[in-house]
RNA sequence: GGAGGAGUUCCCGAGUGGCCAAAGGGGGCAGACUGUAAAUCUGUUGUCACCGACUUCGGUGGUUCGAAUCCACCCUCCUCCA
């Protein structure tokens, strides 16, 4: 159940209850695709840097330990340890992602595992099977991610699919739901928009899949290829057909900047691995741009990574010693960077709300989205 | 004292007459990364006036149209024998 609880312009503060709590929007999720955060973090340093919803992925797990076995340990959540909201991801990032590995019908998709190369076949229904028996608090439908770019007919087709697949997600879910033996009752299940940069699909898709009633929409297929300006101005396009009263999920985005613009056009919830991966390469966010700790301009700098900041990182170490750590290859320079930068999404989706709270968003954004991506 | 072996660009290490400014690692420097097959990948790493020129393969001389590569002497290091 959404809540909206304030709007600026189209920047919308709100909450979303769940099965394990209630989520502050605009959020950012933190993506731990197989139910770990790369980079070595714990349930705890989630809880210690402001992380309301964790995000895992049903491809992975279904492959790497298998769904029934967590099932059978009592669900994702006390698997890993985390009582706080976990948002499943469906696998059809997979199809993007590993489109080399894969083969489409109607039916569903054949993979063939990244791991050992047998073939895994899911459908809808097994999409959603799987993530009930993971037993997320909110379920994303199982779409085509589109590669961008791509030919107008291929996304039409696509996109019809992924409409004949999302009332087959659904009404699978609502099966499953009716039976005893489900771990989480109250799951939401989120449907995905398509359509590429094609404003009339994606207008039409948008527009089929919020017919369906659900409890929330994501705006897939983006930051796979397109331009800045495409994404943003495709956010525009569909934005005006989303359901008001129901939450909106950009998925897989983005940069700092991107999330302020993405808030300011009316999104409530992000996921992006950005601040993780990034962070294992020595990319660091600060609240004035963005730093390569590999550079040697920070060899001798005793300063924390981030003045500005409170995260657990910069109140104890230099920037001189977390550019040793990665010279020297230890596992800790992962570790402390990926923890300040996901203390840093956080934080900048917590002030956001806070000026959301306090009317001052328009001003946030001003000074922000300005120096948030530029490179130190 | 005798007998072998070796000295290559920041390091290790290939190369034994022209296709060699010299393979491949490492290290250094820089870049990429957006629902994670990523502790990954890419570029660069003698100098300069850089589509060309110059200097470089322990040192000095020599052979040759041409040498890191062949010859002579010298220097240094390693192994074995006394």
């Amino acid at each position: 159940m959404f809540k909206r609880l304030k709007q600026e312009g189209r920047a919308r503060l709100g909450e979303l209850t769940t099965a394990h709590g209630v989520v502050m929007t605009p959020v950012f999720m933190n993506v731990g695709t197989q139910a770990a955060i790369k980079g070595g973090l714990s349930s705890e340093d989630l809880e210690n840097i402001g992380c309301q919803v964790e995000l895992s992925n049903t491809y992975h797990l279904h492959i790497r330990p298998g769904d029934a076995l967590i099932k059978s340990l009592g669900g994702l959540h006390p698997f890993m340890a985390w009582d706080k909201p976990i948002l499943t991801d469906s696998g059809g990032f997979q199809i993007f992602s590993l489109s080399g590995l894969r083969k489409l019908s109607e039916e569903g998709v054949a993979f063939q595992s990244h791991v050992d190369g047998r073939k895994i076949f899911m459908s809808p229904e097994d999409c959603m099977r799987i993530q009930s028996n993971l037993g997320s608090d909110i379920a994303m439908a199982f779409d085509e991610c589109v590669a961008i770019p791509a030919a107008y007919d291929y996304v039409k087709a696509s996109c019809a699919r992924t409409s004949r697949w999302l009332i087959r997600c659904r009404d699978e879910l609502k099966r499953l739901s009716e039976s005893s033996h489900v771990i989480n009752r109250g799951q939401l299940l989120f449907g995905i928009n398509q359509g590429a940069v094609f404003p009339d699909l994606r207008i039409a898709h948008m527009q089929e899949i919020a017919a369906l009633d659900l409890p929330g929409y994501a705006i897939g297929g983006l930051a796979v290829g397109e331009s800045v300006s495409e994404m943003y101005e495709t956010i525009e396009t569909v934005e005006p057909f989303m359901p008001v009263d129901k939450p909106r999920y950009l998925m897989g985005v983005g940069t700092p900047v991107n999330i302020i613009e993405a808030v300011a056009r009316g999104i409530d919830f992000f996921d992006c691995v950005m601040p993780a991966r990034n962070g294992r390469h020595g990319h660091l966010f600060t609240w004035s741009g963005i730093i390569n700790i590999h550079n040697e301009k920070y060899k001798t700098d005793d300063g924390p990574i981030d003045g500005d900041c409170a995260c657990p990182v910069c109140r104890r170490y230099s920037r001189a010693y977390l550019r040793h750590l990665f010279k020297a290859g230890e596992m800790l320079a992962l570790r402390l960077s990926v923890l300040h930068n996901l203390y840093f999404y956080n934080t900048l989706t917590a002030r956001i709300r806070d000026a959301l709270k306090t009317d001052t968003f328009a001003a946030f954004r001003a000074k922000y989205a300005e120096i948030l991506d530029k490179r130190l």
